[in-house]
DNA sequence: ACTGATGATCAGCATACCTGATTATCAGCG
DNA sequence: CGCTGATAATCAGGTATGCTGATCATCAGT
């Protein structure tokens, strides 16, 4: 009954740092055919979710909140922006600066893609009692916010 | 009391996805360093750790067990036996294959190498009780292998 | 006006990974 | 035996990704 017909071995299945790497490619496997459909990726569909929680913000502000270089920010805004997603409007205040916004168009795509990824979510945590998913989420949320502040 | 003084917006810490990321990558900048002083990285670690427990075994049958390309196989384990870590070994049986296998310097370093890694996860879940922590890890070990028992 | 810093961009480099082809070996079959 | 198709490892090449460092325009402070 405790026989190891495929998948990993045990011994991998005590790391955290693979179970964390696997269970996220799982639920990338999901969620990037999902978004494929919609002419994005899961990147990007962060990235719009991001633009659009923070208002109209520079390239390096929000760059900053999800860890992503200033140089790779830029093609990944050329993409979005190619999309009729966002649009660079120059600041006012500080001409070297975009305030980047989400337009109409990308505000439909985010709602559209949202409940893809809520879809593909919860198919991910079917495992899972409803329970067991929020404790999961909460957990993580622990660990990502305790970061923040220690840093 | 409810600011959102730096980090990412409240609507990207209900994502699953980013939270596993976020999470991953939490860990791995503490694993990788640790690792580093011992000379290897995280995938080679996981890599000894799967040829020290599947025993001498092929290299395409090990990188289906992890999920790594042959081709991207054959790097790793060039590193690994310039390291003097592992051997490759012809199957006698089967001479188009090799053995793996695991030396006893692999072994050694095997063990430091897995002290680090238990210290730097324990570091990392510090923000957690134990008893949560262990929750976390089962939930997670769950989730991977409800995966394997669909495909 | 001058100086140092900042926002966005780009060129160039390194890394990682996969596709497809190649070589050696195997197993099966006439 | 000697074919034939499949398999294990390898390599060459293309692609994607992300970073470093430089550049240009702009800003803020003196």
């Amino acid at each position: 009954m405790t026989e190891n017909i495929a998948g990993p071995p045990v011994a991998l299945m005590e790391r955290l740092s693979f179970l964390l790497k696997s269970t996220f490619a799982l639920l990338e496997g999901t969620i990037e055919p999902e978004l494929a459909r919609l002419g994005i990726n899961g990147r990007e569909f962060g990235l719009l979710t991001l633009i659009e929680a923070e208002g109209p913000a520079s390239q390096q502000r929000l760059a900053s909140r999800i860890g992503v270089d200033r140089t790779t920010m830029v093609g990944l805004i050329d993409a979005l922006e190619e999309k009729k997603l966002v649009e660079r409007h120059r600041d006012p205040g500080n001409r070297r600066a975009y305030l980047l916004e989400v337009t109409a168009a990308g505000r439909k795509k985010l709602r559209d893609a949202l409940k893809a990824v809520e879809r593909a979510e919860q198919e991910a945590l079917a495992p899972l009692s409803v329970a067991d998913s929020a404790t999961l989420t909460r957990t993580l949320q622990r660990l990502v916010e305790a970061r923040l502040h220690r840093t």
